[in-house]
RNA sequence: GCCCCUGUAGCUCAGUUGGCAGAGCAUAUCCAUGGUAAGGAUAAGGUCAACGGUUCGAUUCCGUUCGGGGGCUCCA
């Protein structure tokens, strides 16, 4: 099936290609491979096309394919190749990179195109209403800025109509998640260009969200044997030659700024300032493992291209931490951070978790021993807690190999969040040591892990993932009271003090606006708890209790909705 | 950075071959006493991103700059 739908998918490229061939004269064809959700193709076209022209190749399309054409596959010399594309450059480049032995070309109509295949049998096997043109992209020749730009027209393809109309279905509903629009939405953050862009400014509910999380992480961390340190955002040129980043990391890092005679530089990584506190002692076997925590705010430069709302910002908050451990400590330590990142997703209502175990690349510091020794906690780590994984050869950092874990959302994207990395560069470069039982000076181990992996791009995520609708223990407003007239407002006061009083998140809504009002404004802000109040409520000391899932409960007794709601965020349930 | 699209009120958007700028929501004031997703009226709110050009006249056409969105990894 997957095959099939690759095929098709290149299949319908090609018959792209043609339609761009009959519709603009003296196009230069790039490339046209299948990917993950249909076809893109690269043209260089002699005049500028718009999403007008668009509509114009789809329709080509539709055409060439009612014709039925067929593909043939031919075989010809290098020296056939390069007489049959003697007018196209890419092509020509394409054929001096092929490898020895037979050219393969597929023809279909009056198109011809050096391609490997393979491809349907006829245009009779693609549907004409399974795809779309989506967008015109800029794609450089071979990804490489230097080449020429050309123009790239990506398009969804599917084996059939409802299969495309699904996959539409579901773009539409991650629109509707969007973090940017809900963050605006729900009042949660903002950016501000003029600022500076990819800088995130948390409001009001987007800090009681933040707060909640982070309140919730220290203690979890505390109890999972984790110390929280706090270390300055800039650093002395001194320190960042000392661990390297000013060689390896550079492209990423702000220019320094000066102070008194000395460079200083904000911070892209946290771990230099942990290795200044481990080196203001020594350190005996007895004392290990150190796990040092920081929710620690550093500044990176990305290109303005692909900032991305809370994904992909300059500043961000990592819930960083740096795991010092012996030799002998490793493997249970590396158990022990797997097992809390998981704990930490399945809390947060993450359920879907898969592993990505990245190697050694080609060129890497550290001794062989070391590398395998790591690579095998790793591994055994991820078997113990039975996670499916994919081994990615080669993908390590130099410094060290490393697990990532990526996380499915309620609409089945992945998000690669954790990652739990070795490091055998900076314990060489600070000269860590710790005296072990022969009293010997010895290397330890060191870890760097981040489980959510930045607060900024979690939230993100997690705006997603609940499409605003939290559960209960990190919504900014957890209960909404609502009187049905102003009558009742002072009872309404009265219900909402005594749910302050007991630490929940209460808002009374007073204003004059009809209670149908305050009721579609709560539930467009996705407060999980609506309690209503009118006479009988007020006579009754209850309260009508609505759901923002919709549904409905008349005539709760006071202390009984509280205990419920109280139940509800303590133990950070996901439902209501 | 480069390619395509885009920039009108706090927000979401209209604005028809160039003729002194519009709606809804939100805000303010007033009226409405109301039972589970928008009660009504009035008002205030904009150098139409900025700068330059064409024109009698530019939000509209052209250019530049600054933002925003989608791409620039998927190798015949």
């Amino acid at each position: 099936m997957a095959a099939d739908i690759e095929r098709m998918r290149h299949s319908f490229a090609h018959v792209m290609a043609e339609a761009v061939q009959h519709l603009y004269g003296g196009v230069k064809f790039g490339i046209g491979p299948a990917i993950e959700d249909g076809f893109y193709y690269d043209f260089l076209f002699p005049k500028p096309v718009t999403d007008e022209d668009l509509r114009t190749i789809e329709k080509e399309m539709r055409r060439i394919m009612a014709q039925n054409q067929s593909f043939v596959r031919e075989e010809v010399s290098r020296e056939q190749a390069r007489e049959i594309f003697r007018d196209q450059p890419f092509k020509l480049e394409l054929i001096e990179g092929l490898e020895e032995g037979t050219i393969s070309i597929y023809k279909q109509g009056d198109f011809v195109d050096l391609c490997r295949g393979p491809h349907v049998e006829s245009t009779k096997e693609l549907k004409a209403d399974a795809f779309k043109l989506k967008t015109i992209a800029g794609a450089y020749w071979r990804g490489d800025e230097k080449r020429p730009m050309l123009t790239r027209i990506y398009a969804y393809a599917f084996a059939s109509k409802a299969d495309l109309e699904a996959y539409l279905h579901m773009l539409e509903e991650a629109e509707r998640r969007d973090h940017r629009k809900l963050g605006k939405e729900l009042d949660l953050f903002s950016t501000h260009e003029e600022a500076g862009p990819g800088l995130i400014y948390w409001h009001p509910k987007g800090g009681r969200v933040r707060v909640e999380l982070e309140k919730w992480w220290r203690e979890e961390h505390y109890k999972n044997g984790y110390e929280i340190l706090f270390t300055p955002h800039i650093g002395k040129s001194w320190l960042w030659e000392t661990s390297g980043h000013l060689g390896f990391y550079k492209e990423n890092m702000y220019s320094p700024m000066k102070i008194d005679e000395d460079e200083y530089f904000i911070k892209p990584m946290n771990c230099p300032f942990h290795m200044m506190i481990y080196k203001t002692s020594s350190h005996s076997y007895r004392d290990l493992p150190l796990r040092w925590a920081e929710l620690g705010t550093v500044y990176r430069y990305e290109r303005s291209g692909v900032l991305h709302g809370l994904m992909r910002v300059r500043g961000f908050t990592q819930d960083d931490a740096h795991i010092i451990c012996t030799p002998e400590q490793i493997e249970d330590e590396i158990l022990e951070v797997l097992r809390f990142s998981l704990s930490m997703w399945k809390t947060l209502g993450f359920k879907e978790i898969k592993a990505y175990l990245a190697t050694r690349p080609a060129d890497s510091v550290g001794e062989p021993e070391r590398w395998d020794q790591a690579l095998v906690s790793l591994r055994k780590a991820i078997d113990k807690e039975g996670l499916p994984y994919e081994i990615d050869e080669g993908g390590g950092a130099f410094y060290g190999p490393k697990i990532d874990l990526k996380v499915k959302d309620a609409i089945g994207r992945e998000w690669q969040m954790t990652t739990i990395q070795f490091d055998f560069n900076e314990p060489e470069r600070f000269d860590m040591t710790y005296v072990d039982k022969d009293g010997k000076q010895k290397r330890p181990y060191m870890v760097h892990r981040a489980l959510l992996g930045s607060i900024e791009r979690f939230f993100g995520v997690f705006i997603e993932h609940y499409a605003g609708a939290f559960p209960a223990w990190l919504m900014p407003d957890q209960v909404a009271v609502i009187p049905v007239a102003p009558t009742f407002d002072e009872y309404a006061k009265e219900v909402t003090a005594n749910l302050r009083g007991k630490g929940i998140r209460a808002k009374a809504m007073l204003s004059e606006e009809r209670m149908n009002a305050k009721i579609r404004d709560a539930q467009n802000q996705k407060i999980p708890y609506m309690v209503i109040l009118g006479q009988r409520e007020q006579d009754e000391r209850t309260v009508s209790l609505r759901l923002r899932t919709g549904g409905q409960e008349n005539g709760i007794a006071l202390d009984a909705f509280t205990a419920r709601a109280l139940e509800k965020i303590e133990t950070k349930a996901l439902d209501l």
